[in-house]
DNA sequence: AAGTGGTCTAGACCACTTT
DNA sequence: AAGTGGTCTAGACCACTTC
């Protein structure tokens, strides 16, 4: 069932008759067929742009931006859980009461953001780490030469412990909060390549261990999608060259002082809601951080 | 003028009347009355996919693709230049004889690539380098404090040489082919803080002095785009650690061994064809190297 | 054959900019 | 008022996958 206040505000006063011509009435509510047919001002956008403090314009929004948002709430609730198919373009028209080129459009921007893929003749599922396509999304460290594959993880330590200032101010929570702090080194064809430091919300990721994560084979993020319910959707990060420390030095067996990339990250699930904060240093004498600029 | 064989194929036989229903039959040639109505498989594609050797499907295009294709043609010869007005929609579909919302999609992917802009009331205009807001598409170094802002150049050296075989083999030319050689540091707010080496073909960059790199103010994809008519669409880059050798060390005032983000970038202008080798040295101690991931 | 996403059309109206 | 891009609809057909 769709929660409480989904109604759709047709800004745009569809072509062929039978809708009213009052601006701001709705073309039809939302399956359930009771709901108050109130006007929306772009209150149900969780993702989207944060509102503007106060009065300022009444926000209109596309219909198909709605639908966006709408789809959005299902994916985020779990309604639609990742690798599942969810329903049809048309049946989304018809749940919605909208056109199927609506419901396009909506979902054409989702697949852009890479919240879902779509498959000629078989359907739209919603993505997955479970993938070989989306391990290498976010690590974009390759090979100089051969083919890029996944490195092997050595978890060096795992911790609960209080949030460190910066550490919380960079992921949105309080300073002395709960948080699970992971240190690994990750190895690509046994060379020691990658060291790197994580800090998760203690709240959302209770119960992660060391033993687990060290069964779990694949990527953390598949491992987080499946277990905890958080699904990352996108990364911010920032990069600089440092000199290895004692630390560095040691697990990536190398001399003090050698150059590393450095890589600070902070991921965001839905919403736009940082859950988690990546601190790495890569070995780049073998390997190098690939981008593609457009 | 529309040069010679711009036939489009309508591989989906469109919907209402008055098309003759053979499969391949074009629905109508596009401008210019007399144009043999052959039937063309893919073949005006100049910056798609390459064309399979021999053999294999027919390799079917939508129309959107074919218009795509087009306005990128008369994007390539200069017929719009950057900065201009393109005609508006309405008119392109009169031109090619297809429905408003096939150019529309076109144009979609186009926008989506930065090579056109769209704005509401307005048009569409021709991208170019000479906007505050291209000015940081290629370069993602930014201050870990403050605004970011444009740095000063300052030319170390600008001559013509012999391609050396890696830096050939990177840009598609042959060894020994002439190339233009520049050297320069970058400046932000007085502090040196760039140092890049630039190879240019130098069949297409003839003519470039130091003179006219110095009197020229703004990004030198500005330069390029208005003086050279070589416009860089996108780049592909490495990046690594590295230690300061003697020359980078004197250049950007900072001790031997100092770490340094090294970036290896090729850029490409239309057709994919490599135009520009850039490796840069970049001092990270007051900037970072700022990346968005999804 | 039926269902799904992908393409194409034609026409309507909205939001924005300029005349 | 006229022109441009932006949204929305409804219906047709194509390409692909599955039954």
């Amino acid at each position: 069932m769709n929660s409480a206040s989904s109604n759709l505000t047709n800004n745009a006063t569809a072509a062929s008759g039978a809708v009213s011509p009052t601006a701001g009435t709705p073309a039809t509510p939302v399956a359930a067929a009771a709901s108050t047919p109130v006007t929306v001002t772009a209150a149900s956008n969780t993702t989207a742009s944060a509102v503007p403090a106060v009065t300022a314009s009444p926000t209109f929004s596309p219909l198909y931006q709605q639908i966006k948002a709408l789809i959005t709430q299902s994916l985020q609730s779990g309604e639609w859980k990742p690798g599942e198919l969810i329903p049809s373009e048309v049946e989304l028209a018809g749940r919605f009461k909208v056109s199927q080129g609506t419901v396009r459009k909506a979902i054409d921007e989702l697949a852009a953001e890479n919240l879902v893929m779509r498959r000629q003749g078989k359907g739209t599922f919603v993505s997955t780490h479970h993938e070989a396509r989306a391990h290498f999304r976010f690590l974009r460290l390759v090979p100089d030469e051969g083919v890029p594959h996944y490195p092997e993880s050595k978890f060096i330590e795992v911790k609960r412990v209080r949030a460190p200032a910066d550490v919380a101010r960079l992921m949105d929570l309080k300073s002395g909060d709960a948080v699970i702090f992971i240190k690994r080194v990750q190895y690509f064809d046994g060379v020691p390549t990658i060291v790197e430091e994580l800090w998760l919300p203690g709240l959302i990721f209770k119960g992660l261990t060391a033993e687990r994560l060290v069964e779990y084979k694949g990527p953390m993020y598949g491992l987080f999608e499946t277990e905890f319910g958080t699904r990352m959707i996108r990364a911010s990060e920032q990069i600089r060259a440092v000199c290895a420390d004692a630390g560095a030095a040691q697990l990536l067996n190398i001399d003090l002082g050698t150059p590393l990339l450095s890589s600070e990250r902070v991921s965001f699930t839905y919403g736009d809601k940082p859950v988690e904060l990546r601190r790495g240093l890569y070995l780049t004498s073998r390997h190098h951080y690939q981008n593609e600029l457009s």
